[in-house]
Parts: C-alpha cells; structure tokens; sequence
DNA sequence: TTGAAAGCGCTAACAT
DNA sequence: ATGTTAGCGCTTTCAA
C-alpha cells in the first residue's frame, strides 16, 4: 500500500502538500496539484483510514443502531436503513451497523472513535438507551420520538397527525364507526411511541367527532391479520371505516375483510399507513397516509452529519403526513346503514 | 478521553504493560493486572479505535456488501445481514454497511484499510465485482455462488439439491406436471445464481422422472403472484405440484390458488423454499426445503474472521437443504385424475 | 505557495 | 514479568 511519503516523493513535493492537495484546506498551485493527482493515480493512493482518523479526530463513519426485535417491519427497517446509507454516503460518510444495541455497544463504539455520529432506531417512549446517548460526545439523532426528547434531536413521521389525518379522511366522509388495526402487541407494550402516537391521533380524532373507535394490535402474520380482522368484525360488526398501521397485515387484512364478503370501498373503507411502494403494489391500490421511511433516514444521516461539525441544533423534526387518495375509501350517505 | 498513557500512570507501570494486559500477548503477574484493571475501570478507558488500527493493521471491522436491489426479497437480505453482524459480533468484530457496491466503492474501503475481511451478497454469474474481490488483500467471502469461484471463498444453500428435493419429493408421490414459481424476473435476468441454480435442479429432476415442468417467474408482489398463478393454470391446467421460491409470493400463490378453486393439499401440492419462520407463520404452514438465511451469514461472518489470520484455506461450501413436510403435499394415486 | 516537524494513541520488537 | 522505544500514516501548526 502507498502511503503519503510515496506519493509526496513521486511528485517531488512534500508530504503535507499532498495532505493539503487532498483536503484543499490550503491553496495549492496549479502544477503542484496536477503532479500531486497524477502521482496519486499512479500508485493509486488511498488514505488509511486509520491513520487520518488518529490524526484528524475523525472516522467519517457514522454508527447506525437499528436493533432487529420482534414485531417491527423489516421491510420498513430497510426502508430507513437504506435511506440513512445513502444519505450517509451523499456525504462521503460510511455507516456501521449495531444491531446489538445495548447501552455497553453504544458507549464502546462511541468512546473508541470508531464513529463520529449515531443515528439510534426504534425508539421507546422510556428508552434505556437515552442517558448514555445523552452522555455521548458524538451528535446523536434518533428515529423516533421519546417521551422526554430533551437534549436530543429527533425525526420522524409526525404519528400522531398521521392518525388524525387517517382517521379525518373517514370520519369527514361521514363514517361512525371506526377502528385501528396497529403494530403488533409487542411493539405496544414495548411503548414504541410510533404506536402510541398513531393510536392516540387516531382516537382522538375519533373522539373530537363523536364516533366509535376499536383499537385492535396486529400480529405481522396472516393469521394475526385473519385474527384482527375477525375481531374487529365481532366486536364492532357494523364498522365503515379502517385504519391499517401494518404493513406485513396490509394484504391479508384486504384479502380477510373480501373473505367476510366486505367489499372495499362498498361496505368498508380502508386507509393504510405505509410506504407508498407498499400501498400501490397491491393487487388494489389502497388510500394511504405515506410512510416515508427512506427520505427520514436520509434526513437522520444528513443532521447527524451537519451535527459533527456543530452545525446542527437540538430540535425535535416531525414530517406532516400527506394522504394520497387511491379510491379505496367512500362516502356513507346520512342515515344510509352500510353495513351488509 | 483517557488514553493508554493516562492508564498506565494511574497503574503506576508502563504502556506496553497495559496494551499487553489488554490483548493478553504476554504474561501478566496477577496484581499488575489487578492494578491495570481498577484503572481502566477508573478512567473508563477504551483504546482508540484508529490509533489501534495503525498500529496493529486491524480494524476489527468487516465490510458487508449488501446491494439492495430491485427484486430481491429484503425479508431474506435481512436475515442474511442480521446473521453476519450476530456472527461478527460473536467473535469481537462489527460490520461496516456498503449497500452502493460498485468496484469503486469496494477497492475505497479495502484499501483505505477500512476493514479486515469482506462479505460479498447477491452475486451474480458473471459478476462485475469478482476481478476487484480477487485482487485484494483482505479476505473475502461470496454468499452465493457465481459461475467461476476461482480464487474465492463462497458459501451458500446448495440451490440445485434444494430444485432436486423439492421436485422429487412431489416426484416420488406420484405427481408428474409440476411448476416452479420463482423469484422475480429481474432476478433472473442478472443471471443471480441462486434463482439460476434453483431452475436448474428442478427442471434436471422433472426431466430425469419423465414429468413435464414449467419455470414461471414471479414478480413479489401481490399483483404477481396473481399473474404466475394464472399464467400456470393456463398453461398446465392439470399441474398438481407446485414449487414457490419466492418468500414474498408465497401467501398470495396460496390464497389464489384457493380462489381458483384448486385446494392444498387435494387439488395441488405445494412445496416452498423459504426461512422457516415464513413457512410456519402462513394460516397454513406449509412444506418447504429451508433456506437458512441467518445460518449462513452467520458462517461466513464466521469463515471470513478465521481468514483474517490466514486459517480459511478457499473453498466451496454449499449447505445441504433439508425438506420439512408440513402437509401441503399429498400423494397421487395412480391412474388418479387429480385435476377439479 | 510550500516544507519541516511535532504529535495523534497505540502495538510490538527489543531490552533487561 | 516488565520497561523502553521506534514506528504505524496521517494532519496541522509553525516557519519560511
């Protein structure tokens, strides 16, 4: 491997001009810069990594801790993934990935310099995590909203206006009766304030309009969305309206409401919370409330980034909901009974 | 941040004494290393990742090429990956995310001294990456297997035994028109071998049985899986056997083959090639060869860290698929006409 | 506009 | 069993 010495030497200069040439954080002469490149061609010089971050204090890595539980949607989890990666490396920066994120994994990678940011996923209304990412030297932000953000900059979704926008879209069309199938049990009781938020919008709206709202937790599987879906028909036979804030559940509970003889939008009207790929690869496209997991993850990367060289305040980021019609959804004539 | 210096005053001995204590390589008396302990606990040291790195040409980091391409199931990817990083981090390494995987890219990261081994995913035939593998220093290892291993290290589900154990175990109950319903067209198209091999030990057991096969790509998602379905009945009207690769399909195969009246097992048998959990958490479980995704990442995080040290002689390791009948197969009497 | 030189914090010979 | 010391390859002051 060639090192700064070699190229300093192949170009007949020395070796903080190559280090300057490479940084631009001095001025450089023309033919100066052009031998420096053209050595660096040459011997195809990389700087090692190591060596620029002891020298520097700076890794150019980002740590992103998405831990893999129960219950939470890879698919989504890629989504955000995918977006923090490509923000990340938008901005020359590299992404480790934790997913094993106990408080110990953050301190060790942070006290290490093994990166100069952390972008923390799946967050919980108390979540353990929060004091010694509070600790950190390193910008911080999360993917999600805790119960007590201080000190911390978060984004997301703004959930709750999602849920009310959701449950408005019905509710304004003239819908009673209406209920939630949501994240799955354990990712309620864990408090994943994404849940919580989505329900409390939800039912709130609900509330303020004077309408039947059924909260129901969705297990990710076909029998959890066959088991929702008959539950919800049990207990609130005559419900128009759905919410679906399950993605894996999505399909099936379409498929289980047509099972029942319910027709979308006939009988039932159905609104997803989902990504949008997800909403319109379905063999009926649904109307949807966009979760755009990609472009939060890409604006995580993007702050934390900022957040390195102090550029970035502490505030907490939350993206209104837009709804996209996609006529899965109707409106009940006052006093029609639209139940079969 | 307390550096080694910092310990070894506190411990009143000298650096090297900590560094050894810490990696264990030379002999310690029992109350120097009482003393070096209480100080790192004291200060809460941690060497620093980048000065270790140049000092030692280890990063304890592995680089994980993990495109995310279109078709490829991210439930799958998900499972491969979280197996690396358990399997990295088992033995004290953590993984670096490079989803853009072009040459460029890989040469950056291997070079910069960025990481100490590889895994590479999704390889195709002919992949465009393997020159740039092959010429690092760094070990590498493949999941997947392209078309010239020479030179590398690859592991892998053996695809071809898996199409061989589907179809005979449907061959050898009798059934003698089967399908394959596979992964997504543009899977296909890449020429990425597992989708490749797959096709090929199927249709190589029909043929060796005298039974008629029919590869049907399936796009994953609802609208295709439809599609494959009907395209199948239409083209094979008597099919009974059907193999699904295509862990997002699979459901909805199901689900359409009851629509059009053909029951599992009576009608049609099914045999998929999925993770476990996918085959069990349908509303009906169904017989599949298992694709041990976490297994396998976890293997090769495994077989690459023993590179490191020079202990991985190259090699070709394919896992051999084991069917677990769980019932959506049945047998076909002869002479029978098991067509509705 | 460029060069010389002092570290950054650690590891691993080489001594003792 | 422990200490001394010479780097690892880079960045960045200080000087010119």
């Amino acid at each position: 491997m060639a090192t700064i010495d070699d190229v300093a030497k192949r170009a007949g200069v020395s070796a903080s001009t190559v280090s300057y040439a490479l940084s631009g954080k001095r001025p450089i002469s023309a033919e100066t810069r052009r031998r420096v490149e053209r050595a660096i061609k040459a011997l195809d010089y990389r700087p090692h990594a190591g060596a620029r971050a002891l020298a520097s204090s700076r890794t150019e890595v980002v740590g992103l801790l998405a831990p893999l539980r129960s219950g939470v949607d890879v698919n989504v989890i890629m989504q955000f993934v995918a977006g923090v990666v490509t923000g990340a490396s938008e901005r020359g920066y590299d992404v480790l990935l934790l997913t094993q994120d106990d408080r110990s994994n953050i301190s060790r990678v942070a006290s290490a310099s093994m990166v100069d940011a952390l972008v923390v996923m799946d967050i919980e209304a108390d979540d353990p995590r929060l004091p010694a990412l509070r600790a950190l030297r390193q910008p911080v932000v999360l993917i999600g909203l805790p119960a007590d953000p201080h000190g911390l900059t978060c984004i997301d979704l703004d959930f709750t206006s999602a849920g009310h926008v959701a449950a408005r879209h019905l509710l304004e069309r003239g819908h009673t009766r209406l209920a939630l199938l949501g994240s799955p049990p354990e990712v309620v009781e864990r408090h994943t304030t994404y849940a919580e938020r989505m329900n409390h919008g939800f039912t709130a709206a609900c509330a303020a309009a004077g309408a039947k709202a059924l909260l129901q937790p969705t297990a990710a599987t076909v029998a959890g969305a066959n088991a929702s879906v008959d539950a919800v028909l049990e207990q609130m036979p005559d419900v128009t309206g759905i919410v679906v804030h399950n993605e894996v559940a999505l399909p099936h509970v379409l498929a289980r409401l047509r099972w029942h003889g319910r027709a979308v939008p006939d009988d039932v009207s159905v609104v997803a919370l989902c990504p949008e790929n997800t909403a319109v690869s379905l063999p009926e496209p649904v109307t949807s409330v966009d979760l755009p997991a990609e472009t939060i993850g890409r604006l995580a990367a993007d702050m934390v980034i900022t957040g390195i060289d102090g550029g970035q305040p502490l505030e907490v980021r939350l993206l209104s909901p837009t709804l996209t019609d996609r006529g899965s959804t109707r409106a009940v004539a006052p006093g029609e009974d639209p139940t079969p």
